[in-house]
This record gives structure tokens, sequence and C-alpha cells, in this order.
DNA sequence: AAAGCGGTACTTTTT
DNA sequence: GTACCGCTTT
């Protein structure tokens, strides 16, 4: 039973055998730290511990899922099945739910996204008239999320001095407002946001000691993954949990932390021996993946950090080739120069596509990548970007899923109560909004009982509202009476959005109509899975569904069938931690997008990105390859750029500089060749200048005029802004309403009123 | 109330 | 380039 031990080395080993006490273990990058996560929950299961009495924490859907079914393969399925393995999200939210009358929340409360709180802050700001430049939405919500990872709850936010003082120094002495306005929405709601899954977590156990001592009782075993990452929220429940018998195992990277931004804390590593101060320490040194050319790149680049935890990584791999540095005139020479090494050295080398990665910063650095791998016919599929529950028609559809199983929940209500239209408007939702407010009830509690509260509507708008509840309250009884499929389709019928979309053939609307059966579909696989125990074909409603993917975000979208997983992997480094590929390229590799422009400024930031450069690299199996571009089209612009300093701080001997990519010498070569270049381009763009029509040169601005219809005549040729060049086919009117069809070669025709559209004649 | 337009601002990463 | 806002017209 425990003879697979012997896959492990020396202090893997030793990791793994220290069950009993606080334990830490710190795994450089591609040192086998799943591996000893894996065999350690086998082992405790080969000595008899329950499954069902390990917790194990992991970051992502994806690391649970993968981590199980490793463990599947080493243990059976039954036991697999029975170990608490997944996210702090998604373990707390099915904890709270079970526990959820004690915090007065119902069992089924809803879980918002982030663009779910967004919208309600939207709407809070709005109604609060505050200016929302300085209140900007992103801002306000990652100041309340940033202080409920620390655990400062409303109050606790208005009467700190310390923040009330940097808020009003700030000039934002309302954020405290719109905190306390949020939490009372939510509640009113019955809703939690991603923080407020772990912050009532911490609530549940800090003011319930017979809950917590229940499952300190049952999760006598706590493992957690990716122990840099965690903010001081997760790392207050662990350490709560564990208090009993202190059977702790933290595994992590400090070199690997790129989670800050969202409150992470490599301070908790740091700290974990103040806390368990007869703690086992074990450091995984030894990587497995990487040739020692990336390896000892990748340590000279990380070396430049100063917050670090010393360990020295090295392999007993073969020495490869060096680190490839290439440099681009621009991003589609970028793209077409990566997708051409790709196409050449498969074929000399006879490799799968799956052997290539091409990793970069933002998820805008995706669409010139994919033109050029698509014209050379590479097959490629890109993870993260807009996951398919974020989509508008997904999220429209869950939004009745949402508010069938919970009427309170204010931003479904807001969704869909005029989607697909159903001459409920504006000017409807914010008198409603007012009432709520004011009688201090939920907008679906308002509407319902909108004929009494006298708002003032029309006879055809309260009985619109009342066709749009009685709609809801009538699905919502059938929600235990049909499966999760039946329903879905009935609601997709009844709301009207199958025909919306179904009776509209442009190919975006065809798109969604695929989201959307793609979604049921999702729903009736839901329905014939086997469920926890194991039984086929049981009953599975769609409220169970809902709390199935209320925290499923990225690529947990149904791994791609068999037949295509031979394709080029395209990714950003943060959606690649953890993965290892045998060729990868790193992409746009310039300053002010790698280190983003945001970091520059603060240390700590900047060190964050150059751990992200360290993932970057130690994804790499056999070769890793560099590139950035001297220009790069950005929000519309061409930008000059200049190789990010993470290249610089690469050893010499460890990397190899394609030709043209010559290593600068210092600052002021820096200046001179970004001046140097600056000239060429102008000179270039001046000798080019004679058509203007392909330059997006700032100066043509000034040409875009307002015409009258005077100067306008069918058959003309102009040229428009945003949508290029077109022939006008009709002027009609004249004066200040004058409107003129233009037929435009990239956009077909549009209605253009004159005294507004900005245009060029052309001829 | 809805649709369609032009203008503006925004872009880092994700549970 | 895109998403969203707000203005206008129907």
């Amino acid at each position: 039973m425990t003879d697979f031990l012997n896959e492990l080395n020396e202090p893997q080993q030793e990791a793994v055998k220290a069950t009993e006490g606080p334990v830490m273990v710190i795994a450089g990058a591609g040192s086998g730290k799943t591996r000893v996560l894996t065999y350690r929950i086998a082992y405790l299961l080969s000595l008899g511990i329950e499954p069902f009495n390990i917790l194990s924490l992991t970051f992502t859907n994806k690391a649970a899922r993968e981590m199980k079914e490793r463990i599947a393969q080493l243990v059976g399925h039954s036991k697999a099945k029975s170990l608490w393995m997944g996210t702090f999200h998604s373990i707390f939210a099915r904890i709270l739910r079970v526990e959820s009358d004690k915090l007065g929340f119902p069992a089924n409360f809803t879980i918002y996204d982030t663009d779910d709180s967004k919208r309600l802050i939207k709407n809070i700001i709005k109604e609060q008239n505050l200016d929302d430049k300085t209140y900007n939405p992103g801002y306000v919500l990652s100041r309340i999320s940033n202080a409920k990872n620390n655990l400062i709850g409303p109050i606790d936010y208005n009467e700190d001095f310390e923040i009330q003082s940097a808020d009003t120094a700030a000039r934002k002495p309302k954020l405290g407002l719109l905190y306390s306005i949020y939490q009372q929405r939510l509640r009113k709601a019955s809703a939690m946001d991603f923080d407020d899954l772990l912050f009532n977590t911490n609530v549940l156990l800090r003011d319930f000691p017979d809950v917590l001592y229940k499952y300190q009782q049952k999760f006598t075993y706590i493992l957690v993954d990716e122990y840099q990452d965690t903010n001081f929220s997760q790392y207050l429940i662990v350490k709560k949990l564990a208090a009993n018998n202190e059977n702790l195992c933290v595994v992590g990277d400090d070199a690997q932390s790129i989670y800050a931004f969202r409150g992470a804390n490599i301070a908790n590593i740091l700290n974990f021996k103040k806390d368990y101060p007869d703690y086992k320490l074990y450091k995984l040194e030894q990587n497995y993946r990487s040739t020692q050319n990336i390896v000892n790149a990748a340590n000279s680049a990380i070396a430049h950090n100063k917050d670090q935890i010393f360990k020295k990584v090295w392999t007993q791999n073969e020495q490869g080739e060096k680190v490839k540095i290439y440099k681009a005139a621009n991003e589609a020479d970028e793209a077409a120069w990566i997708a051409g090494r790709i196409f050449e050295w498969r074929a000399q080398q006879q490799l799968p596509n799956s052997a290539f990665a091409i990793l970069y910063r933002t998820n805008a650095q995706s669409r010139a990548l994919e033109e050029a791998l698509r014209k050379l016919n590479i097959p490629y599929r890109i993870y993260g970007g807009v996951s398919f529950y974020q989509r508008k028609e997904v999220k429209d559809v869950l939004a009745y899923f949402r508010l069938i199983i919970n009427p309170q929940d204010e931003e479904a209500f807001s969704r869909i109560i005029n989607f697909p239209a159903r001459g409920i408007g504006d000017t409807t939702l914010n008198k409603l909004r007012v009432a709520a407010e004011e009688k201090g009830i939920s907008l679906w509690e308002a509407a319902l009982n909108a004929p009494a509260l006298q708002l003032g509507f029309n006879a055809g708008t309260l009985n619109r509202l009342q066709e749009f509840t009685l709609m809801i309250k009538g699905l919502g009884t059938q929600l235990f009476k049909y499966n999760a499929f039946e329903l879905g389709e009935k609601i997709v019928n009844q709301s009207g959005i199958r025909k919306f979309y179904f009776e509209d053939d442009s190919p975006e609307s065809i798109n969604r109509k695929e989201n959307i059966e793609e979604l049921l579909s999702g729903l009736k696989d839901f329905v014939m899975a086997p469920n926890e125990e194991g039984e086929e074909n049981t009953f599975r409603t769609l409220d169970e569904f809902m709390q199935d993917i209320a925290l499923l975000t990225d690529a947990d979208t149904k791994t791609s069938g068999p037949e295509d997983t031979n394709k080029v992997s395209l990714m950003t480094i943060h959606a690649a931690k953890g993965l290892e590929f045998p060729y990868v390229f790193i992409g746009g590799v310039e300053e002010n997008l790698f280190p983003s422009q945001l970091s520059i400024g603060s240390r700590a930031e900047l060190e964050e990105e150059r751990r992200l450069f360290y993932v970057a690299l130690t994804r790499a199996m056999r070769q890793a390859t560099i590139t950035w571009a001297e220009t790069r089209f950005r929000y519309g612009n061409f930008n000059f750029c200049e190789p990010s300093r993470f290249i610089d701080e690469l050893k010499p001997e460890f990397i190899d500089y394609l030709p043209g990519a010559k290593p600068k010498k210092s600052q002021q070569a820096k200046q001179e060749s970004f001046s140097e270049s600056f000239k060429n381009f102008r000179k270039v763009s001046e000798a080019t200048s004679q058509p203007a029509q392909s330059a997006p040169d700032a100066a043509a601005d000034g040409d875009f005029v307002i015409l009258t219809g005077a100067q306008l005549m069918p058959d003309m040729k102009v040229q428009h802004q945003r949508f290029g060049t077109g022939t006008v086919a009709k002027v009609e009117g004249g004066g200040p309403d004058a409107k003129a069809t233009v037929i435009f070669a990239n956009f077909g025709k549009k209605q253009l009123l004159l005294k507004f559209a900005r245009l060029k004649i052309v001829s």
C-alpha cells in the first residue's frame, strides 16, 4: 500500500510522512509540489484516516479536480470522492449553506460574482448622487474587498481613524458609507460576494464556538496548497480550524506569489514559524521539470527580488538550449515569428501542437497571436479570457435561474426585468428602486406590491409588472417538480429568451444561441451525471445546479473532448501557474506591459511582476523563448516600446539574443535608440503621407469635419474615423437635421446625422 | 420606452 | 478596440 513512496525523493518522502503537527513545505518551481500533496493524502488514507476527515484547500477548481483525479488513481474513486477537497471559496460556501441560519441567511443564498458586485456598487453610487469618476466602481469594490479580506467590516471601517483619514485625504470620504450600504443591499438580496464567503466563515467560527468545535473535530488533517496566495481572512480560517491538533500542512513557494493584488499576503508564509514554533520545515529544491539553462535563467531573474525565502533550486536535467530572445518590429511581427517557430520546430522535431504554449501578461495580447496561428493553420486553444459563465447571454439566463431560486436577488432582478424587452424601462425600474429603498424592501417585493404602493404607474405598466412576477412565481413553484434540465428549458422558452435570439440570425446572435444551447446541454449533463454517492439519474434540481456552478469561473467549462487536445495553448501567465509545457513563448516582454505600467511605481508590485516573470519562465521544460516588439498597437494607437528590464536582469550566460535583439548597454543607449526609432518612424510616416489612409496618424484627426447636407452627394466616397471608407447612398433633410445614408465597406449601411458625424470627403 | 447614434474612458492579473 | 454613457429621435 505504501510502495508508492518509493517514487519520491528524500525530502519529498519526509514531507509526506510527517503527518502529525504543523508542517511547511517550501517547494520550488517544478519540484513536485502537487506530487507531495497527493501522496501525502494517499499516505494518510493508507494509515486508516477517513477521507471525510481530511480537508484539502486549493486556489483553483482545476487544481482541486486534478488532485482528486490523481488521488483516485492511487487509492480508488470511492475514497477520493469523500475527501473535502476544493477551493477555499467552494468549500466554505458549502459549509455556509449548512450553517446559514446562524448568520441569518437562507440556505439558498446567491453568490454575486465581481460583475454583479460592480453593478450593485454602481447603482449605489448613482443613488447617492456621487460622481462615478471620483468613486470609480472598480476602485470602490477593490477597497471594500481589501477591507473584507482583512476582516474589517463596515462598522470597523467607519470607526477606524486611519482608514477614515486616508479616505478623506484621498478625497473619497464616502467610501465607508458606500461599504455600509453595499453590505445592507447584499443582505437584503440574500447574497454574498466572493469575499463574504470567507468573511462570513470567519464570523461563523468566531461567534459560534459549537460550530467551530464541530468542524475542528471533523477536519483532523488539513492541507493548504499555494499557501503563499492566502489572504488574512483565509489564513485565519485555517488557523482556527487547525487549532485543536495542529495537523496542518501548508505548501507553497514564495517566489510564485502572484496574487498580492487581490489580498494575498506572503507574510502568511513568513509568519508560519511564529504561529507554530515547533513546526517542521521541508524544502523541495530539486527541479524535475526544466533544463539547467531555464532553471538558472529563472534563478537569475528572481534573485533581483529582496523579499525572499532563501532556497536554491537546481536540476539534474540536461543543460538544454539557452533562453532565446527575439526582437520584433511590432506585435504582428512578433506573433508571426512565434507562429513561424512553432510551425518550424513542430516539423523538425515531430512535435504535437500541445507541446507549445504562448504566455502573455494581458488577455488583449491574444488577438494578434490568434491571427498569426490561424494564418499557418496551427490549431490553438485560448484559456481564460471572458469565461463562459460571464458572457452576457449566459448571465441573462442564469439571472432567471437565480431570481426563481431567490427572488430577493437584486442584481438578477434588474438584469432581466426588461430582458427580453417587455415594456418595463428605466423609469419604472427607478421608481421601484426608490420605493424599495424607502420601504426597506427588495426590488422584488416592490414589484409584487406595486399596485398598493401607489407609485403612479399606469395600468399598462402595472399589468406588465404583474405578468412578470407571475411568471417568476409560477416557475418558482416548479423548482422541485422538474429536474434542472427540464426547468431550464421551460425558463428559456417562457422568458422569451429563446424567441429573442432565435428570431435573429446575425452572426453574433447565432453565437449567443449556441452558448445558450451549451448551457442547456450543461444542465442535461448535470442531471445525467452520477451524484456524490455515485447514483446515476438521481433527481437533481436547478437549485443544486446553481450551487454547483456559482464558483466556477475560468476554463472550468467542461475540459474539451479528447479529439481537440492537440492544440497550442494560449493563456495569461496567471492562468499558466501550475502548468508545464515543453516549449514556452513569452510575448510582449516590454516595459509598461511586463512589468505592467501600474506596477512600476512600487517596489512590492514590481517584485510581484518579477515573480510573475519567474513563473512564466519556469513553465518551460525544454525551451523558453522571450519576445518583445518595438512598437505595439494599444488602445487604438501606436506605442513605442523598450525591452523589459526583466530581460536585462537575466544572466547573459543563460540567454541567447537572436539576430537583431542586441542587448542594450545603458540607460542612455536605451534613450538614444528610443529617440532614433522615433525619428525613423516620423520619417516613414512623412514619406508615406500621400493617401494618409492606411496610417492612423494623429494629424489626420483634424481632417474629419462636420459636413452639411449640401456638401454631400450620392456616390461620393467619404471616410469615417470608426467605420472607414464608404459610399454615400442618400442625403436627406437639410440644415441641422440633414442625414446621410452611407454604405461602408466594412461596416455596411449606416445612417449618420450630419450635425454629429465627423467625415472626410475622399473623392 | 426603445433604438441608434456619437463621445468618452478604460484596460492586469481571478476566486 | 470595446463597453458604456447619455443624448436624440421615433
